[in-house]
DNA sequence: TTTTGGCTTTACGTTTACGTAAACTTCCGC
DNA sequence: GCGGAAGTTTACGTAAACGTAAAGCCAAAA
């Protein structure tokens, strides 16, 4: 069964990330790992949290953009009611810029169709027509 | 009708970039406007290369990136089959980063609609059980 | 004619997200 | 008990993508 808890190079390899990005995450507090003596233990909960930022990172969230909903999702356990609209709009907010994502894949994969088609269609071309 | 030239200041409006920005991606080899005088005319072409730039942006695509893209395009029309095999690779691997994307926004949705629901509760549960 | 608005170049500054090197501790196997 | 691997902190360096003056050209309007 997977382990409980990881450490710095477990997890570099595993997401294929260097040990001085996850240290410089925790520097931006997106990460809090415990510690033994000086050394960083991390925990299952640390490690969903650093997918998440490197599936941000990948959709073009910014660390910054990541943290902050972190913080939102913390407090919202123990929040107010404002705290709870102000994290709801967040949310509304990512939808909505995964929504625009989608459309902006979607035709981009209509122009990479396309490309790829001219450009088998000028192989084939210079198959049958060597220059 | 729609224009035929532009402006520098045309594209930024039309697209919400500042003109700073424009004329990076020029020195950065990205556009090539023709000059009348000092001053940047940017034709039609032009300026579907600039939406193309700013979608590849939103998707994480760096400049250099791109600009590679459009080289191995513009090179294609002349191209040796080298050229089109390479184009042809560079296309596929936009796919399959393209199909990753759209895996992480998928996920990243399912999440984002779970912490919704989750707040939804929260905020019910602290209108019918006031502090 | 002057001044205003938009364009230009040149060049240094800034932010983000790390890379990289130095210098140190801790533990593990031999 | 010693070398090496893996961990640590501190700190300067870097690439990308612009921001932000500074200083000047040029055409239309006042």
């Amino acid at each position: 069964m997977s382990p409980s808890t990881y450490s710095i190079s477990d997890l570099a390899s595993e997401f294929d990330v260097t040990t001085r990005s996850i240290r410089f995450y925790e520097d931006q507090k997106l990460l809090f790992p415990t510690r033994k003596g000086q050394t960083r233990i991390y925990s299952g909960p640390d490690r969903v949290r650093l997918k998440l930022i490197l599936r941000g990172k990948r959709l073009g969230f910014s660390l910054a953009e990541t943290r902050e909903l972190f913080e939102l999702w913390d407090e919202s356990t123990t929040g107010s009611m404002k705290q709870l609209e102000l994290l709801m709009t967040k949310i509304q907010e990512k939808k909505a810029a995964l929504e625009q994502q989608l459309k902006d894949i979607a035709m981009l994969q209509l122009e990479l169709d396309s490309a790829e088609s001219r450009c088998q269609d000028a192989m084939n071309e210079l198959k049958n027509n060597p220059v």
